[in-house]
DNA sequence: TTTGAAATGTTATAATATTACATTTAGAGC
DNA sequence: GCTCTAAATGTAATATTATAACATTTCAAA
């Protein structure tokens, strides 16, 4: 039985079904891509990412920024702030740009940016990588004579789980 | 000889090639439409989104808040963010999540959500209705058991103008 | 012509993000 | 190990974006 309970699927944005996994998994990858880059991935900025991991819901800054002062006095606006733009930056985290937050991205080392579906009603996020979407716009911008840099896709609903619990 | 002089494409956002034509129908639409709907475009609303039809450019609130104090005294925040928030519901103008900023629709009378080509040179927009992006988000989320409701797409680059006019 | 709902006025404040400059820290080269 | 420097962080102030709450005005239907 999952953690989820009886009947009901998993999370959509959680593929293993055990988040513990998954933020360690992901932790562990972010040092590993650090390392490689030569990039300082320091206690700051570490603790930043695991408290985004904390859930697959897209965290407010000002949110990162109360949690991180329970522990850590002096945190100020920029203190959150310069660490969320090393870790975007660096594709640790993706920013959504329709939440003004934030959800941690599991393929660092692949450079990309975020196509994602976002449960209206338990708040999750989940980061796709459709090729078609992902053809569609490139092909969109081709015949525009556009030279495209960077793409936001940002899907919203209801998911599977949510649509199943509360009958709709 | 186009406004955009001599051998200069025209603007990607303005098919016409003559913006005052543009707006000149997008006003007329509105005001056929609210009609047809039964909404009160005001003075105040209408005069925002002359505001914002007054370029391809997507405007920010408060540009629109700064303008409106030139003829309208007591304009406050409110004043623009209830304007906004009326032509937005309505679908005279689209937001622009990553750029917190607002951009006429010349289809209103066609529910739907815009998908944005954004040019980061001359900061121009324009709207897209692909079927290929809105079939591939479509069967995206189908696929996932996703009921999406809302989609939004940003897509930035830049123009054939700008890439022709400096030389990239 | 009343009257009630919608629109607007007005003040205050919340939420999000950045600037600018001071200080500390980590690691490269000695 | 030291020293120097660039990067990271500390700190205060402020800019930008958006909303809440309540008062007043306006418009059109009854």
């Amino acid at each position: 039985m999952s953690r989820h309970g009886q009947a009901a699927p998993p999370s959509f944005a959680c593929e293993r079904g055990d988040h513990a996994e998954c933020m360690r998994d992901a932790l562990a990858k972010a040092e590993q891509v650090s390392a490689a880059r030569g990039l300082r991935l320091t206690r700051l900025r570490r603790r930043v990412l695991e408290l985004i991991w904390a859930s697959h819901t897209p965290v407010k800054a000002y949110d990162l920024l109360e949690q991180l002062r329970q522990e850590h006095a002096n945190a100020a606006p920029p203190t959150v702030y310069r660490a969320l733009d090393f870790l975007v930056q660096e594709g640790f985290v993706h920013r959504i740009e329709s939440l003004n937050a934030y959800i941690g991205c599991d393929i660092p080392e692949r450079d990309h940016q975020g196509q994602f579906l976002i449960c209206e009603s338990c708040g999750e996020a989940a980061e796709l990588s459709n090729p078609e979407i992902e053809a569609a716009l490139l092909e969109t911008a081709r015949t525009l004579g556009f030279r495209l840099e960077s793409s936001l896709v940002e899907l919203k609903g209801r998911c599977a789980r949510c649509r199943q619990s509360q009958s709709a």
